[in-house]
DNA sequence: ATTAATTAAGCAAACGGTTGCATAATGTCA
DNA sequence: TGACATTATGCAACCGTTTGCTTAATTAAT
């Protein structure tokens, strides 16, 4: 059996120290009204009798609850943990705390953790969102929304911009003696998925090289795998694939036709999350999620702090980062 | 700016449908004890003026947050998303929201991010926690705490024995023709790691195996990229690797040192995370983690909900997935 | 020495729900 | 038809803080 042992309330820390509880509850919140040694003394007996203020009377009484609500769309993606993880660690120095939500990119649950967060957070964080610009309108107007990887006027957004890293890859590529490269797309809703395809796109135009554009769906190690026989049916001799799993799927499709990465074949992925701790490494666009987290966090809590709301749009350069799949084609 | 807008309150509702607060309260949260019309009545309306209860007002009256926390060593361990992603859902299911909290590997972190959401869950969720007993047992004497990989008695505990899935790795490696075989150790303190390493060597004596322990400290892809050497130096044929990330390093280091696998050295990796979405497939031993975070939240959800608590441990057994990076040796 | 300003602490009313108890209305049974 | 359950609702205290307003005590200014 729980022992249903009661925490101590400000009340018993009134009583034993000999003050109102107005004091102790300042001692907590705002010491500088009180004198240094009676905020010492009720401090001290506080921790004796192991007093922590209740974050729920608070919340109730300040409308403030000391939480702010981060919603993804697939934990399992490695792009995903690196942002938790910064915004994590940004919010507890502000001394927030993180709610998860994962919407497994289902665009009813995620407005349902909204809903369900909006009550108990400060501001809200999501990424890569798929709710309707209606609903994220909705909740920006209950309180702070930062979007990342979203593009929604109004509010505040972190954007990865794909478009330089793409622009080098494609350079690359052509540099290597590449002259048709596919895309392999991803999520046909997501922001970042459309910037790609149109960089591969227009810098195939200006470089003079064909592209063609490949759905992996839904995007995954398999989706990649299965999807190499339409590619090299295209005549492709590289690839950009929207993200580094997809990429991985390649690289496992291409060997089980006997094509060599990247004697015969080049691969590049994004995001660059599995590159640096796969073998044989893998040539991806680095995304600085971990960098987009801690801008989000950031403005999330300038944002509590000053109440001012202003037009925020960061974008995030991306770069190719060269490693063991792409190669000079023809091979001589 | 923000328009301070408040939120409607059960006040607003109950004069607009013209009863008191309680019955309004008791339409969301009893509605049994109302007649069926004055709930349809009352719902109605909440939804016409977006009434939404007041958590915190409700966490203050009932001592019930509606949360319960989640505090992991390393959310870019690829281990743990899929964990992260099960007690998410579970909770969810059961209509509770899940805080999350990232320790870093750091005990006072950890202890920082416990004693923060203690008051504000109704279960706490340690993953390979690195705190004391003490600490645990402080934090369980307050709240329901289960455990996922550490063994404490009296506190409900999920385990993933590796012993099985190291057991069918050394016979597998044995049938193969190894005669010694390195294991390349992780995180000191933690239950996994000092698991594995005891069935390594109580196997490899079973087997009559030569088995060698070197550790990758801090456990990551460059730990095992460097400790190639030694292990090549002991006249180890294979290896097996705390984790998935170390095994990957493994597999680049003895790339670079121009040692085939697994033509002339066999990589065995755990937990399973890495293998299915790289390129060659990693043989590793599968941890089924995601399972581990059901049975955590499931049972921490029953013990909120029938207060009994007994005392619980569930082992989770593991199981070696043979893939690409084991062979014959020596090599015919 | 008197008055004004400053500082430290207390009082009591919120904050927005929940819930034990009381009450009124209806139904049941002998 | 009176006594007794049963059902549906209201009343009001309570949950543990915060905070605007007061008051008392001390200091500064004239």
């Amino acid at each position: 059996m729980v022992s249903k042992r009661r925490r101590p309330t400000i009340n018993q820390v009134a009583k034993e120290v000999g003050v109102s509880k107005a004091t102790v509850s300042r001692a907590f919140s705002r010491a500088d009204m009180l004198s240094k040694e009676t905020v010492e003394r009720v401090l001290k007996v506080a921790r004796e009798i192991g007093y922590v203020p209740n974050q729920a009377a608070r919340a109730l009484s300040t409308g403030q609850h000391g939480n702010i609500g981060l919603i993804v769309p697939d934990i399992a993606n490695p792009f995903i943990p690196p942002l938790i993880s910064t915004v994590q660690s940004q919010s507890e120095e502000a001394d927030y705390c993180v709610f998860l939500g994962n919407s497994d990119e289902l665009p009813e649950r995620e407005d349902r953790l909204a809903k369900r967060f909006s009550g108990q957070v400060e501001g809200l964080i999501l990424v890569s969102s798929r709710l309707s610009d209606d609903r994220i309108r909705h909740y920006a107007a209950e309180l702070p929304v930062i979007l990342v990887n979203r593009d929604l006027e109004g509010i505040p957004r972190i954007l990865i911009d794909s478009a330089v890293g793409v622009t080098e890859a494609m350079a690359h590529l052509a540099s290597l003696g590449h002259k048709h490269i596919v895309y392999v797309s991803g999520p046909p809703k997501s922001w970042s998925n459309t910037q790609r395809k149109k960089t591969v796109k227009s810098q195939g135009k200006r470089l003079n090289l064909q592209t063609t554009n490949i759905a992996a769906n839904p995007p995954s190690y398999e989706a990649g795998f299965k999807v190499v026989e339409k590619i090299v049916a295209s005549g492709a001799t590289a690839a950009i694939a929207f993200d580094d799993i997809i990429a991985q799927g390649l690289l496992a499709g291409l060997a089980s036709m006997g094509i060599e990465t990247p004697g015969q074949f080049s691969v590049i992925g994004c995001d660059d999350v599995l590159g640096a701790v796969t073998y044989p490494q893998l040539t991806s666009i680095s995304s600085a999620a971990g960098e987009a987290g801690r801008i989000a966090a950031r403005t999330c809590i300038e944002l509590l702090e000053n109440k001012a709301m202003s037009d925020i749009r960061y974008v995030l350069d991306t770069h190719l980062v060269i490693r063991d799949t792409t190669g000079v084609f023809p091979q001589k």
